[in-house]
DNA sequence: CAATTAATACGATAGTCTACGTACTACGAC
DNA sequence: GTCGTAGTACGTAGACTATCGTATTAATTG
């Protein structure tokens, strides 16, 4: 079994995060949607993209990780076909303590609220 | 000296407020600026709109008032020729715990951050 | 009533966002 | 090499956004 090709994909780097920029990926139902997922796996771990249930065409599904990555919310890399996906929990959390938490409970609040 | 005129705006309730919504309203760098100017008030306490300064023309900072209390980050009333804003701390606290609290504290670490 | 102040409404424009479908690439399995 | 899977690229359509300038409304002051 060989070891699966992995290639890396540009990042912005933590000095170039802006929290505008993070609220505004975070301010979509679906990438909330993808972050939340994310959020309820393990510290560190990845999920390919295809494993979140997106209701829209692969194609927008792209769109909106790419959102994500760039706004600096998450960590995308290659591993032969999929493309992994990790919360950048550590990162955000040294920027920005409790914000990522914060929104997610506050998330958990709405879902609940709306049954 | 004549009790200045109030007149009422429509407003979300607190069921219609939306965590998209509200990250929305925030993710823009001129309404940070203004919630972060209504946050160092005191609690309860109200602005005009021309108390803050803002670097755009007066129809846009209309504009921007309005994206923030359609969300339901601020509430707005007209008391005489001016507007009134006030955070609405308390809606917001109950319906999303620490929410603004932690986004406020973030912007506080961004803007020390750049200088 | 006239003047001033605070803010809105309107209309235009340039740009962004979400979504789609189709065509394509990269990799792993056979 | 061929096939299937995972995801990208591209072009596009429609909706929304941010901004402006000008004209206008509403209330207070004189």
């Amino acid at each position: 079994m060989p070891t699966a090709s992995v290639r890396a994909l540009e990042h912005p780097t933590c000095e170039e995060i802006r929290l505008e920029g993070v609220l505004h990926a975070l301010s979509d139902p679906m990438r909330l949607q993808i972050v939340r997922f994310l959020w309820r796996l393990g510290e560190d771990e990845e999920a390919p993209c295809s494993a979140i249930e997106l209701v829209v065409a692969k194609s927008t599904t792209t769109h909106h990780f790419r959102v994500l990555r760039e706004a600096g919310v998450i960590n995308q890399v290659y591993r032969g076909t999929a493309k992994m996906n990790a919360l950048r929990r550590r990162d955000l959390d040294t920027l920005f303590p409790g914000l990522l938490g914060t929104v997610l409970a506050a998330d958990a609040i709405q879902c609940e609220r709306d049954g």
